[in-house]
DNA sequence: GCGTTTCACTGAAACGGATCAGTGAATCGC
DNA sequence: GCGATTCACTGATCCGTTTCAGTGAAACGC
């Protein structure tokens, strides 16, 4: 481990006599002679020259950081959703730094703030509690693009929001159709935030549609969900669907029914919400997001607001029905 | 977006009438006394003060991130380890900068540097290509530790191995059990890498065991899995078993297998390598590794090694069998 | 031909801490 | 009671860039 020294700044202005600053210039494109920039840029390459990003930020106030702020990782649609925006961040030449708030409201607002302190560029979040206060002051010093919910405090930059509303609605209605009343609704909402539009909107459907609901949380991840749903299921008077506010949640429940001794779907029916990839294996029905196109929006959006070409957006996201076999008409 | 200004070290020794470099001592708790170490940090909480992380970074030389580079995330266990270091590493106040290979050896050389010069304090990585010679020019300037095969060429700080070897035997010997003889296997590894260990011991152990056996290579993921054994599946004298070298690739078996109209294990026999948590809903038999204390041994090691306790180590991570209904006695 | 622009570049001051070589006072040994 | 240590702290320098305010020379307008 010899931390071989780097060439720095100054060795590339001695080299070419230039001053540091031409140097700098030069290197950016910026008001220097055609030739002296191709003068310089040999030089650097001859002395194996990287500018020090840690340098560069402290001088310049930019780190090439996209904060992005997970609502919850154990959850595998929101696995793949880092991913993506990693890898896109990547194709942009940005650094996603990627923080999982675990569900935990008290969790998010540190990590927001660690993550501002980091001086990060620009920050992607998926917020646990949109209703929050401190989003006001990290809008207020830094570009902040929401996905899924809006932030109910603060400016954003932009928004990529779900039409909850709407997901919520075609999944109910076709529970309903399909001849289910009773209906256990799992969602990974905390008690803290007993507020977010998605959970309102379920109650004023079911009530709209005539279902009889119960709604329990569970965290993300198939090992919490399947105790709830264990409980759920073990009862006498058990409901005849399950409705997941996510696929890593509904995977929960495949894994209780099964411990059971219950099929999917002669024994429950069961709904997800979001559409990973692995739900078409398991045949799972739920409400597809487009991904792809969430990814390249809250990417091209959160890179656009750290160049300070401030578009200010709202873009919303239609659901669509997957239907597959875990939900079969009842009776 | 007013980048409401940030209280520096000055401010707080003006306020408490010592000097900077007091301050950054106090603050530090180092060699001040308890009174004024007391009044600094009291000053410092009432101005808002905290230390800005880049400017830090730039005096001191350490930025409080590791660097983690996946070998391809479109695996979902890499997925699990990945979301796994990323937490673990939080717990231990650094940062994980996580980047993805996807698979690729030229563009894992690209990131790795990248990684260096974006001065990460060290380095996980669970190397697609770990013969590349480039690795020694990392392993020369930050401590590395490498996931899964040990690097071939520089001094890693630590290795957190797998005994590919046995996991191999194990899934082959346990296919022979079965009564399997022509098996299709599935790997994940790029033609510029044929010599990764794991793919020679498939091919000495199957030779031992007398299996006639077909390699093919795949990307992670179910879309492209898919494809491949789609075209291995739809042959009249199609194997009957397929082993996958990782579990994602074994879903895209299952998937090629649905839409072919085949059943596993009833036309088909698959085995899974990794157990992701997704293996037991789908009963896929596949060899198991201990992801937490992956975790949590990688973590462990790199954050040691980045703090200069460098106790070289190598653990060898030691599979396990996990029997599923996936894989079922032939004729 | 003289003032004004533009051009290509320079010098110095940030950026916000960490660190090193002191420095004066108190404490210690004996 | 005097030199040697320790203690608590200071001033200056450094880390490696960016950027601001020039500066001298060439180009330009008329």
């Amino acid at each position: 481990m010899a931390p071989r020294k780097r060439a720095t700044i100054r060795e590339v202005a001695q080299a070419t006599g230039l001053s540091p600053a031409a140097v700098s210039y030069a290197l950016r494109g910026m008001q220097v002679s055609e030739e002296t920039m191709l003068r310089v840029r040999q030089a650097a390459a001859e002395l194996g020259y990287e500018a020090d990003p840690i340098a560069r930020a402290l001088a310049s106030g930019r780190t090439g950081m996209i904060g992005l702020l997970c609502g919850s990782l154990e959850d595998l649609w929101q696995q793949s959703l880092a991913v993506g925006i990693g890898r896109s961040l990547r194709e942009k030449d940005r650094y996603a730094l990627i923080l999982d708030a675990a569900g935990d409201p008290a969790r998010e607002r540190t990590l927001a703030l660690q993550l501002r302190d980091q001086r990060v560029d620009g920050l992607i979040v998926q917020p646990v509690d949109p209703a929050a206060r401190f989003w006001a002051d990290l809008t207020d010093s830094l570009p902040v693009v929401a996905i899924g919910d809006a932030l109910r405090n603060g400016q954003t930059a932009a928004e990529v929001v779900f039409d909850n509303r709407s997901g919520v609605t075609m999944a109910l209605e076709f529970l309903r159709e399909k001849g289910h009343r009773r209906v256990a609704v799992l969602t990974p909402t905390r008690p803290s935030t007993p507020d977010r539009p998605a959970d309102v909107h379920v109650i004023a459907e079911a009530e709209r549609l005539g279902l009889d609901i119960e709604v329990q949380t569970a965290r993300q991840g198939l090992a919490d969900s399947a105790g709830v749903a264990s409980e759920i299921l073990s009862r006498a008077d058990r409901p005849s669907a399950m409705f997941c506010f996510s696929d890593s949640i509904a995977y929960g429940v495949y894994k209780a029914a099964a411990e059971l001794g219950l099929s999917v779907p002669g024994d429950v029916a069961v709904m997800g919400y979001d559409d990973h990839p692995m739900s078409e294996l398991l045949g799972l029905t739920t409400v597809n997001w487009d991904l792809d196109g969430i990814v390249r929006a809250a990417v091209r959006l959160v890179v656009a607001a750290s160049d300070g070409k401030t578009r200010r957006r709202r873009i919303v996201q239609a659901p669509d029905l997957r239907e597959r076999v875990s939900v079969q008409p009842l009776g």
